[in-house]
DNA sequence: CTGAAAGCGCTTACAG
DNA sequence: CTGAAAGCGCTTACAG
C-alpha cells in the first residue's frame, strides 16, 4: 500500500535503478527501448520520486522559501501570486512563512527552512543584516526585499519609496493643495521611514509646514488618522497616506464624517493594490506592479541559485520605481466632481491657500 | 563551508549521532550531561537538522500542501492566512500551489507534492473525485474544501452555500425587494451552482420571477453584469451576487451609471471579505469567518495525519454556515440614506413593487 | 549504454 | 543511558 519507490520501478521495467533515475532526470544516455520500459513502469506504478530522498542526494530541494512579516493584505497576496506563477513555470515550489512579529520569529522561521529550500526571499522589515546573517546556516542564497537600502553583499530589490513620496507630494501641489498631512507607516519600518522622509523633503522644498499622523500600514490605523483629521479645527486640504489601505481607511473616516473627497480633502496612497480602484472616488496612488515585482524577484533568485559560486555573484540592488496613478481622489478642488473622473488634473492652482507656490 | 551535519555535532560533543538525535527529538532517555554537551555543540556549530534526510527516515515532512484554484483575491489570502497561523503553531510548514486552471494542472500539482507533504488541503473546484483519487500516490491524507458535497470517504469542509443563498434572498425580500437578479459564479463551479440553486429555490418559494446574469467570481465579471443591469429598461430593485468581489464590481458599475445603492438597487454579496466593509455603501453579505475556517481546516488535517490508521478515521463532512452581515447596501428603499448606516432594516415593506409578498 | 555501489543526513530498533 | 549499524529513496561517479 505504500507508494512505489525507484526499486519497484526498476524491477518492473527490468533495468537498474540507475537507468530509471537517468530516464526520469533526462540525464545521461539511455536507449529508446530502456526509456520506454521505464516510462511504462512509472505509469503502471504511479511512481513519483520521493523529493526528500532526491534532495538528500542532490542538495537541491526545488523549493523557495518566502518570509513575510506580520502584515497581511493585498500587497503581500499580490506579491505571492506573482512569485507563485514564476515558481511553477520554473519547476519550483513555494514555502511561505508569515506573520513574524519580530526579528526573533523571522529568524527562527529562516532557520527552520534550512535543508528545505534552495533559496529565500525575505520581506521581513524586522530583520537587520546582523540577524539575517546569523539566521542563515551556511551559504543559502537570499534575495532581500525588506525595504532596507540593500546590504552590501546581498542581492536585493527595493522600492524607491523616497522618490515615490516626493512624487506624491508634488502631484498634490500641482493640483493646488497646500496643507498636506502625512499618515505614516509604523515606526522602525524602513519603507515607512523612506516615504516619510520623501514627504518631509518635498514639503520643505515647497516651503510648506508639515504634519504627520502615526499609522501602522493597517486600514484601522488609517481610519483613526482620518477621524483625527475630521476633528481638526483647521483641516488639511490633502492627505498623503504611506500606503493604500491606510488611505482607504482615512477616506472612509473622512466621508463618514461628512467631508468630501476630493473637494474638501484630496487623498493619495502608495502601492496601487486592487482595492485602490474599487473605492469611490478612486484612489490616486503610487503604483508598483506588485505581482510583476514578485515574479521578477522569484526569477532573479532562481538565477542566483543556478549560478551560485560560478564567480559572477549578483549582489546588486535593483530599484523599483513607483509610478503615479491618477484617479479621482486627487482631482483639483476647482474641478472636483463626484463622478469617477480618472486623470482629471488641475489647470489653475487654487490661490486662496496658505503656503508658497512651489517651483 | 557547508553546514554542519549530525556527525559534526556528535564529534564535537563527543557522543554518538544517536544521542544527538535523541536530544534533538526529545525521544529516548539521555542524561543531563549528555544533553548539555549536545546542545552546546549544536549552538557552536549553528546546527540545523537537514529536513530532507529526516523526512526520508521518518516518512514525515512536517509540511502541508495547499492546492488552490486559478482564482485570486481576498478570500483565498484570508484562508491561507488562517492556515499559516495554525501551521506555525503546530510546527508545520505550508507549501502553496495555486492558479490551476483545470483538473489536469491541479492534478499535476498534487502529484508533484508527493513525498514533500504529510497531507493536502484541496480547494480546487476543478478536481472531481476520480481525478483526485488518481492524483494521489498512496494514502496521503486529504482534506477537501473544493465546494463539493464531500466525497463519500474523504474528510471535507463545505460552506452551506445553498442555505446562505436562501438567507440572502430572504433578507432582500424582508427589506421590501421583489425584482431580484442573481449574478452567478462560473458554470461548473460547485459553490456557484449551490448559491444559484438557493436563489432559485427562495425566489420560487416567494412566487417571484428569476433572472440570472453570468459571472465568474471576478470583479470584472461583476462590473459587466452591473453595466448590463444599468442598461435594462425595467431594472431590478435588488442584486444578489454570488460573491463579494462581483458585488463590488456591480456596485461600481451601477453607481458610475448614476444608479443609487441601495435606493434604486439593493446589493448583497457572499463571503464577507475585508473589502465588503470598505466600499460605500458597505456591502451586506453572507459572512464566513474565512481565516478562522482556514485555521480550523489546517488543525483538522493535522489531527487526521496524527491519527492515520488508528481506526478512528475522520471522514465526516463539516459544514460552515454563513451568517448574514447587514450593512447599508440593503437598507430598505423607504429608509435608505446615503450615509453609512449599518444594521438599518426595513420596518414597512415597500408596497409599490410587483411580485407577491413572501410568507 | 548500463549496472553495482557508495553516499547524502537522518532515525530507530537492537544490543550492551 | 549509550553506541554501532541498518535503512529510508534517491543520484552519480566509476567500471564495464
Amino acid at each position: 500500500m505504500k507508494p512505489a519507490n525507484i526499486r519497484d520501478v526498476a524491477r518492473r521495467a527490468d533495468v537498474s535503478v540507475a537507468s530509471v533515475s537517468r530516464v526520469l532526470n533526462g540525464a545521461g544516455p539511455v536507449t529508446a527501448a530502456t526509456r520506454e520500459k521505464v516510462l511504462q513502469a512509472v505509469e503502471a506504478l504511479q511512481y513519483v520520486p520521493h523529493s526528500g530522498a532526491r534532495s538528500l542526494s542532490t542538495s537541491k530541494t526545488q523549493t523557495i522559501g518566502v518570509v513575510l512579516p506580520d502584515l497581511y493584505g493585498e500587497f503581500f497576496s499580490e506579491l505571492i501570486r506573482g512569485m507563485d506563477v514564476a515558481a511553477r513555470a520554473l519547476g519550483y515550489h513555494l514555502i511561505v512563512s508569515s506573520s513574524h512579529d519580530d526579528a526573533e520569529e523571522a529568524s527562527a522561521a529562516i532557520r527552520s527552512m534550512r535543508g528545505r529550500v534552495d533559496g529565500l526571499i525575505v520581506l521581513s522589515p524586522h530583520l537587520d543584516a546582523a540577524n539575517l546573517a546569523s539566521s542563515l546556516a551556511g551559504r543559502l542564497p537570499v534575495l532581500l526585499m525588506n525595504g532596507g537600502a540593500g546590504e552590501a553583499d546581498r542581492p536585493s530589490i527595493v522600492v524607491d519609496n523616497h522618490g515615490g513620496a516626493v512624487q506624491a507630494v508634488e502631484h498634490l501641489l500641482e493640483t493646488g493643495r497646500r496643507r498636506i498631512v502625512h499618515i505614516s507607516g509604523p515606526a522602525g519600518n524602513l519603507e515607512s521611514e523612506a516615504r516619510l522622509a520623501g514627504y518631509l523633503q518635498a514639503m520643505a522644498k515647497a516651503g510648506l509646514p508639515t504634519m504627520v499622523l502615526d499609522g501602522a500600514f493597517t486600514q484601522a490605523s488609517g481610519h483613526v488618522a482620518g477621524l483625527k483629521i475630521s476633528e481638526m479645527a483647521l483641516k488639511p486640504d490633502a492627505v498623503f497616506a504611506a500606503n493604500d489601505i491606510m488611505a482607504v481607511g482615512a477616506m472612509l473616516a473622512l466621508q463618514d464624517a461628512g467631508l468630501r473627497v476630493p473637494e474638501d480633502v484630496a487623498l493619495i496612497g502608495f502601492d496601487d493594490v486592487p482595492i485602490a480602484d474599487m473605492v469611490r472616488p478612486g484612489l490616486t496612488t503610487l503604483g508598483i506592479n506588485i505581482a510583476e515585482t514578485g515574479r521578477g524577484a522569484l526569477e532573479r533568485l532562481v538565477r542566483i541559485i543556478n549560478t551560485a559560486d560560478d564567480g559572477s555573484a549578483d549582489t546588486s540592488c535593483e530599484t523599483v520605481r513607483p509610478q503615479l496613478v491618477v484617479r479621482a481622489s486627487t482631482a483639483a478642488a476647482s474641478l472636483a466632481r463626484s463622478t469617477h473622473q480618472p486623470g482629471a488634473r488641475a489647470v489653475h492652482p487654487v490661490s486662496a491657500l496658505e503656503g508658497e507656490n512651489p517651483q
